[in-house]
DNA sequence: TATACTTTTGCAACAATGTTGCAAATTAAT
DNA sequence: ATTAATTTGCAACATTGTTGCAAAAGTATA
């Protein structure tokens, strides 16, 4: 199971025209592993060898340019990053699914089966995007 | 109309037992100028006579608490803040209404009208709250 | 209105988070 | 294996948010 996460996470890189570093493979490690939403101080923590901040705060950057992660919304400057379905990928970043923010734990989890309900604004307006976050409590805390 | 403004924000104060200070007075004028949600920097910028720093963070968090203002979930760093309609103040601070982002001017206002639908999640998730944020083009950029 | 009491503000210092430039190390290509 | 391109780590800095404490402003009482 460890080696069938590295084969598709070298596969992930090499089909977004990225170079394989120990660093990039560490970090979606992390976000197969948990699969809820992590935001920048998990991999500073979870990362046994802790990487640079820097180069932490760049590979999100790049994860992201790349469509491999999405970032989730919140109220607080946290950032939270959630790795993205094949949709997601290629285009623009559209997250077609709701996010649930735990108020127990903490997680935040992708929601993949819930869809986004339609929403119709007020004429005039042009809809590129839209993002759900929902709070509560999610089964594991219930 | 200056003077209405003032007498509104002077009663809006008294009902939640806050004293009328000038700087509570400036920030809430703030908030009834643009009708948009405000980010901190703002406050600093738009205030001629410029506060603490401390003094508009502590505001802000006075405001929450009180549920006067609430917060806007966005994907980066920045807190946005808008000013709440009668039904968010006194209980939890639910905003039943969607927030909507422009891409082209960067402002963030509430659409007090759109409603936000019904959520079913999977089972034994326990719904608080829904926040919904829509970005496109708003009704002046189109 | 003057006084005492309470709350709020501003300052200083600090903590956390995010950014940039550049040299060294790693990865990819020949 | 050597070269070229990319990535990483360090240092230094910018921005954002927090805490304690004394001075100032607001509130209540006489």
């Amino acid at each position: 199971m460890p080696s069938k996460n590295k084969e598709l996470i070298v596969e992930l890189l090499k089909s977004s025209k990225l170079s394989i570093t120990e660093t990039r493979v560490k970090i979606l490690e992390l976000f197969l592993k948990s699969n809820g939403a992590l935001e920048h101080a998990d991999f500073e923590k979870l990362s046994g060898k802790s990487f640079d901040r820097v180069t932490i705060y760049r590979t999100l950057q790049t994860f992201l340019d790349k469509g491999i992660v999405h970032k989730i919304p919140t109220t607080d400057t946290s950032v939270r990053y959630a790795i993205c379905r094949s949709e997601c990928r290629e285009h623009e970043h559209h997250d077609h699914h709701v996010h649930f923010r735990c108020e127990e734990c903490g997680s935040t989890q992708c929601l993949d089966e819930t869809d986004i309900p339609v929403i119709s604004l007020p004429k005039g307006y042009d809809v590129h995007n839209v993002e759900v976050v929902v709070s509560g409590v999610c089964k594991a805390c219930h």
